[in-house]
Formats: structure tokens, sequence, C-alpha cells
RNA sequence: GACCCCAUCGUCUAGCCUGGUCUAGGACAAGAGCUUUUCAAGCUCUCGACACGGGUUCAAAUCCCGUUGGGGUCACCA
């Protein structure tokens, strides 16, 4: 039974690099049919924080991989204190006084050459000679990183270590502990890291590191699992689109590249675009409905669920964001459009009076209000002052909206309805005629 | 600095293991055009890469060595 773990510190949020750890480790899980266990590493318990676990293990279920099994290691000391003084009976370790009295258990690191065999990079060698002693147990009692993770990884049977490359210098020391333990090897797979617009670590300076920003932000679950999957996998016959669900299937870990890469939001977008393209228009509502509370732009108890379904139909397909729709569709729940200045220059610098006037009254001769007749009677309109269509519907849409860009015209003033189009249109009226 | 990892278009990659089908394919971005209603949507086209040097071979992006470049690790942090 294939048995892999994630292994998150909450001193921080999940960020990118974790997220893609996790959903390696994920998705390897799911492909042998194993289990896919979550251990927090809290060993640390100055930096150690709740909330971060809080938020580490929101993020995880916001991206879909659910936990067969959870520890904590601030639970464990004892387990860890155990090994130590095996180790130390066995004079594979020895103790250290500080000069405050306190005492550390330091690992003995033998000389000699140190093979591993890599599942994604292949045959590594190492020359344990270089490896200075180990800290087992820190003088407060609390054990270190690479001696906790190898007793809990050997105790809870993992077979399978699929972690950041940042981890190839640990495997060594990981190595010869489990052997001086007396413990079975698990395999590993080192994961090429994920790298900043600059080239070096990815970093809060180089863009949003936290899994939860990207949520904020307006991003599927399913988008970035699919951005990140593609950052160092492909499915192999130029598809760009793979669910998490589809990469179970086709996922051997040996396809994994190795090499590093570089995390580029305009791709992120454009794939976040084609699941938002696909998504689901209910559950597009729901995300957007607190978001849209927040701007004041709808009441929670007091609102068009119908009419908020139609506008997210109409913006969907062109937004990269799902936050996008809180700009882009602001006309239509503010009383006044924003008119974007540039927008304003550009389309609204002439007097149209005749022309809105003229079109405004033809909205009220319409037989009936919809998007066929509206588009109708404003061609005539237009063939009739014998000016070109887009004369008129860029300064319109800007009167109406605010901006250059959007859904099409007509669709715009079908749904904003009559009264609010030709109340946004009359402002732009000179009002010398009665 | 020492040790380790890596090296195909600006970016993500296919191809590399099992040399020839590669004048290197796809996607994002960028540029151009179309869409006589915009574009951040759609369609079409263009630009654009095997880091370098040696081998091995009839033949190398593919195998070997070196150089260069990039990255990672060297904590009583994880």
């Amino acid at each position: 039974m294939v048995r892999v773990r994630f292994a998150p510190s909450p001193t921080g949020n999940l960020h990118i690099g974790g997220g893609r750890t996790a959903l390696f480790n994920w998705l390897f899980s799911q492909s042998q049919k194993g289990k896919f266990i979550l251990r927090i590493e809290d060993t640390d318990r100055e930096r150690s924080r709740k909330e971060f676990v809080e938020e580490i293990l929101y993020s995880l279920k916001w991206l879909g991989f659910n936990w067969d099994e959870l520890y904590y290691q601030s639970e464990r000391f004892e387990r860890y204190r155990l090994h130590a003084d095996k180790l130390l009976k066995a004079g594979l370790a020895y103790i250290e006084r500080s000069e405050a009295g306190k005492e550390a258990i330091i690992y003995k690191v033998p000389g000699r050459k140190i093979r591993v065999n890599d599942l994604i990079r292949g045959q590594i060698e190492f020359d344990s000679s270089l490896i200075k002693d180990q800290v087992l147990i820190k003088s407060d009692g609390t054990p270190t990183y690479n001696f906790a993770c190898v007793v809990d990884d050997a105790e809870m049977n993992i077979t399978h270590i699929i972690r950041g490359d940042d981890h190839i210098s640990n495997t060594p020391k990981q190595i010869l502990l489990y052997e001086a333990l007396g413990f079975g090897l698990p395999q590993f797979a080192h994961l090429p890291l994920i790298m900043g617009v600059d080239g070096g670590r990815l970093s809060k300076r180089t863009g949003a590191t936290a899994i939860s920003d990207y949520h904020k932000m307006g991003y599927l679950p399913e988008a970035l699992l699919n951005y990140l999957l593609l950052l160092s996998w492909a499915p192999g016959d130029n598809r760009e689109l793979v669910s998490v669900e589809e990469a179970v299937k086709l996922f051997d870990i040996k396809n994994v590249n190795k090499t590093s890469a570089t995390f580029d939001l305009k791709k992120l977008d454009w794939i976040n675009n084609q699941y938002l393209k696909g998504a689901d228009p209910e559950k597009l509502a729901d995300e957007l409905i607190p978001l849209l509370e927040a701007k004041q732009y709808i009441n929670r108890d007091n609102f068009d669920r119908g009419y908020l379904l139609v506008l997210v139909k109409l913006f969907q397909a062109r937004l990269p964001r799902l936050n996008d729709f809180l700009d882009w569709a602001d006309f239509f729940f503010l009383d006044e459009p924003v008119i974007e200045p540039a927008a304003k220059e550009k389309y609204l610098t002439g007097d149209l009076s005749k022309e809105f006037r003229l079109f405004v009254q033809r909205l009220d001769n319409l037989d009936s209000f919809e998007i066929v007749n509206i588009e109708g009677s404003f061609r005539e309109l237009v063939a009739e002052l014998g000016i070109e269509a887009k004369k008129l519907i860029h300064p319109i849409r800007v009167a109406l909206t605010g901006k250059t860009i959007g859904p099409g015209l007509f669709e715009v003033i079908y749904y904003l309805g009559k009264e609010r189009s030709q109340k946004r249109l009359l402002k732009w009226v000179k009002s010398t005629v009665a």
C-alpha cells in the first residue's frame, strides 16, 4: 500500500510551492490507490501558529485534497525522545552540554558514500564525510526537523517521499538516520522548484505566494491546479487543459520534469479564463455574492438571484479572474456608472444630444423591449441619420457603462433595462431642448 | 567557497530513456489581421529555442566528457 505525506510547517500560509508539493503527492497517492497523509510539522513552538494550521487546512480543502490521516508533531515529542535515547544507548549519538547546563543529543555522522535512486532524477551520490554531526534533540527538548521527519515517516509507514528539490541535501542525512534507527528506506522523489519571475525563489516580492491569496483574487481551484500541474508535468499530447481527475489516470512520477519552472501569471490567467467559461454560473454567483455584498452592490437578503445569474453568464467567458466581475460589471449595480476619464475623452467629447434623444425615443416606441428589437431600431436610426453604427455605439456604451469594453451593447441595454438606459443617455443630452 | 541539482522559443513544455520520421511540435505572451459593436472574448497569420566546446557515430536536440550559466543546501528553522 502506497502511503505518501504532505508535511507543511505552520509558520506561514500554504504557499504556491507547498500547494504544488501537495498536488503531486495527491496525484501519486490517487494514481496508486494509496493513502494521503497530512502531517503538521509544528515542532518550532516559537514560530508555529494555530491560525496558520487553520489556513493550511482550509487551503488544502479548497484545492480539493482530503487527507486520510492527520498528525501533529507537537503531540509526538515522546516518540522522538525515545528514538534519540535508542541511538544514545547504541553509541551512535552523544550528549552535548551547553554552558547553561542544557543537554542536546547529537548524531555522530559516519563518513561514507550514500546513494539515492531518486524517482525523478535517478542516481544521486553524496559523501557523508562532508556532513557534520547532526543535532537530534535540541537543548530545549524539541526534535530537529531531519530527525522528527525520519522518525515520523518511518512510524507512519510512508512509502514514498515526494517533496521539493530543496530537500535533496537533507536526503543523505535522513538516510543515515533511517539506517541508524534500523528502519527500511522509503523511495524518494524530488520535485523541481518553482521560481519567481526574477529567477530566484518565489517570494512575496515576485507575486502572491499564498494559495488563499489566489482564491481571494478570483482564481478557481481547478484552474490553479491545472496550471501547477503543467509547471512540471505534461500529459504528452499537447493538451493544456487537464483536470486533476484526468491527471490521476495519466500520471507517472517518472514523467515529472527535472527543470525548475517560472511561475507566470499570464498563463494562469488564460487557464483560469478557460475554466471560467465552462463554470457553473450558480457556483460563480455563490462565490460572488459575499464580494458584491462587501461592495454594497447587493443586499444578501434582498436581491434578484436570477438577475445576478444572467449577469454572470454575460461576463464569465471574458473574465481572466472571477473578481474582475466586480469592476467590469459595476455599472449594473451602481445608480450611476463610473465614467472612465479616458473613455469619456475618446467617445463623449462631441455633442450627441440629438442622436441620444432620438434613440431614447425609439426605445419608448419599441413593440417589446427585447435584444433583437433594440438592435433593429438602433440600426434603423443610424441608417436614417446616415452615420456609421460604431459612431454611436461607442458613445452609448461609455454613457451606459463608463467603459470602452464590455459585453455586446444591445445585451447591455436589455439587461440594464429601458428606464436606466434612457436615464443614463439623457444625462448627456443638453437640456436646452424641452 | 564546498557539495548537490538543472540546462529546447521571453515563459510553460513535446521530443531525449529506445540516435535518423526535427529545415524541432503545442500552449501562454508579444506583433499583425479578421470579427462592418468594443475587447480583456473568438478566428487567422507572424515572430521566436536545441547554452557553448569537444568527442562517439554514416547520422546527435537526443549518448559521453568538459566549460559556462542558473538554482538549491550547507542552523539547536522547517
